[in-house]
Parts: structure tokens; C-alpha cells; sequence
DNA sequence: AATATAAGTCAACATGGCTGACATAAAAAC
DNA sequence: GTTTTTATGTCAGCCATGTTGACTTATATT
């Protein structure tokens, strides 16, 4: 089946098999937002929720600035969903002791509750397909998904991720 | 630095690897789309558009179900963007021969250019960070994503990606 | 002939993006 | 010490894209 487009035209394959690739990530991303969104939907809160919680979660006493640099969305969007979470006490803002014009970003009690619950069904969503696939393929995953991450900010977002 | 939480709590690494692996995804995601977004904007198009624009490329001929049933949203939701395209004449319907309440779903010679024009920014975007990774991190990469999608129409999923 | 299926439509609503304009407090620069 | 910049917030309105529910039409299946 492969040999005929092998043979004729590698280009081809190789083409197709990019294709079939970006088409993974699709389905990958589809099906790994699926959990949070049933569990979110609970609570009346939306993906944008999410993001902000796991963000927070990851990153305690975060300012503004800093999030919405990372979700790549205007302030105005992204205050609606915060006041949400501030209203329902699962986000709380202290202002900053060396800056006092900052409002850094902090989970309460119950939202790192809701923080955990969701993040252990995508954790163990994730650990299943490494065990399944198996520890060269997670390197690979690292760094295929890495050179996925626009360059100009790649550095900034790895050390994100990495520097904890 | 890791060699501290090595050490005290392998479970903690553990967890934290998982974390970064899913921050990976969305980063990487989040940057994946921001090259076709451009050109789409350019149409007055928008993610929705292109997502049916890839899927009938890749599927000349398919059915409105099938279509339905790979993007997992309402059929009242897809009208309005499908409309859209088979006005701008980007997508054409013609009525299935075999099964006449059929409406098969193909792009115009428009369509295909478009399609073509988005889907080589990507795959760009793609064999790049295949050339920076190796050929066996993109097999680590294939096996990871296959395993986030949903067990239950896994192997649907991949054989539409693959039987091609 | 009755029923089920593929597809479409109308209407109303929710979520989460966006722009633009303006406000306030605190820091930084002059 | 006054001016300017920065971090954050707010109001108002728009747009894209998802949802539900109710109903229609043509065709296939039973």
C-alpha cells in the first residue's frame, strides 16, 4: 500500500504523513479536553476557567500580566473569568509587597480542591498513554511538542514549564 | 535541582513530569493555530471554517454525519459555517448517488487552493520540529497522541487518520 | 403504508473571544 | 516634586461559535 506512494513519490508520503500528524494533534487535544469539561461544567465554569485555575495552580502568586501572557487573551476576557473565580473563592488576589500595583494570583482552599480533581483525570489521562507508549516515546513527545512552540517565545515558555 | 525531589519523593517527580507534559500540549496547541488563524482572518474565517475545510479536504466526498461525528458538535452548528462555505464556494454539496438524502461534502477547485495554502503552514511548522527532533521522537510523538484519544473510538480516529 | 434516517431550518441563548474608551493607584523618570 | 509610565480594572458593545428545542423534507428501510 505504502510501496506504490514510496516508490512513485516519497514526497508524497512524506506529506501525508505530516498530515496524518497534524491530525493527531487535533484528536489528541479534542479528546484530552473532554474530562475537565464534564467535571467544569459542574460548577458552571468553562474551559477559560480551567485555564486559569491549572495556570495559578501551577504558578501561585502570579500577577496579571504574567497570565495573560501566557493565555494570550485580552484583559477584558480574561477579567470576566477571573472576578467568576474570585466571586466563587476559588481564585483569591493579594497585592504585591514590592509592587503595590500588582494583584498577585493565588488558589484558595477549594480551588486548589478543584485544581486537584481536575488535574488527576488529565494526569492520569497523560500517564496512561506514557505507560501504554512507553519512555522513548515521551522523550520523543517532549520534544516533537516543543518544536511545536513558536520560537520567539519558546525559551520563555519551557522555563515556564521547567524552572519549578 | 531535580535530584532534591528525586530523592525525598520519586511520586512528586512523577507528578510534576505529567504537568509539564500537559503544558507542553497546550502550548504547543495554542501556537499550531496561530498561523493558519492569519490567513483565515484574511477570509473573514475563523478556526471553525478551517476545521471543516481540513476534514473535507482530507475526505472528499464524506457525508454531513461523518463530518458531525469528527468535530463532536451539533449539526445546527455546523450549518451556520458550512453555509458559509458553500457560498463563498470553498465547499460544494452534490447529493449521493447510492444514498440520495445524502449530501457529500467536496472541496471546489477555491476550496482546494485554500486548503492548500493553510495546510502548508503547518505541515511547515510540523516537518520542522521533525527535523529539529529525529525521526524517533516523532514515533514517540505518534504513540503519546494516540493514547490521549478516547478509547472508545481510538481506533476509529486512527484508522480515518491512516487508511488513507 | 408506516417508520426511521440524513439533512436542513428557525429561534433563542451561553461562552468566551474582541475593540475602544476611560479610571485609579503606584512606580519610575525627570 | 511634578510628570509620565505601568499594572490593573471597568463599562459597553460586537462577533464567532458553541448549545438546546422544535419542526420540515426527502428518501430509505421495514
Amino acid at each position: 500500500m505504502a510501496d506504490i506512494k514510496t516508490g512513485a513519490n516519497p514526497l508524497f508520503l512524506r506529506e501525508e504523513e505530516l498530515r496524518q500528524c497534524i491530525e493527531l494533534l487535533f484528536f489528541a487535544y479534542r479528546d484530552f479536553t473532554a474530562g475537565p469539561d464534564e467535571i467544569l461544567k459542574e460548577y458552571n465554569f468553562g474551559r477559560a476557567h480551567h485555564r486559569v485555575i491549572h495556570f495559578i495552580g501551577r504558578n501561585q502568586g502570579m500577577t496579571v500580566s504574567e497570565l495573560l501572557d501566557i493565555l494570550r487573551i485580552t484583559k477584558q476576557s480574561l477579567s470576566r473569568v477571573l472576578n467568576a473565580l474570585v466571586e466563587r473563592e476559588i481564585v483569591e488576589q493579594r497585592p504585591g509587597v514590592v509592587d503595590r500595583r500588582q494583584r498577585l494570583l493565588y488558589l484558595t482552599e477549594e480551588g486548589k480542591k478543584l485544581e486537584q480533581k481536575i488535574s488527576t483525570i488529565q494526569r492520569n489521562q497523560v500517564a496512561k498513554a506514557f505507560v501504554e507508549a512507553g519512555g522513548d516515546a515521551v522523550a520523543g513527545y517532549r520534544k516533537v511538542l516543543s518544536g511545536l512552540i513558536n520560537e520567539e517565545d519558546r525559551e520563555k515558555a519551557l522555563s515556564r514549564i521547567l524552572e519549578r
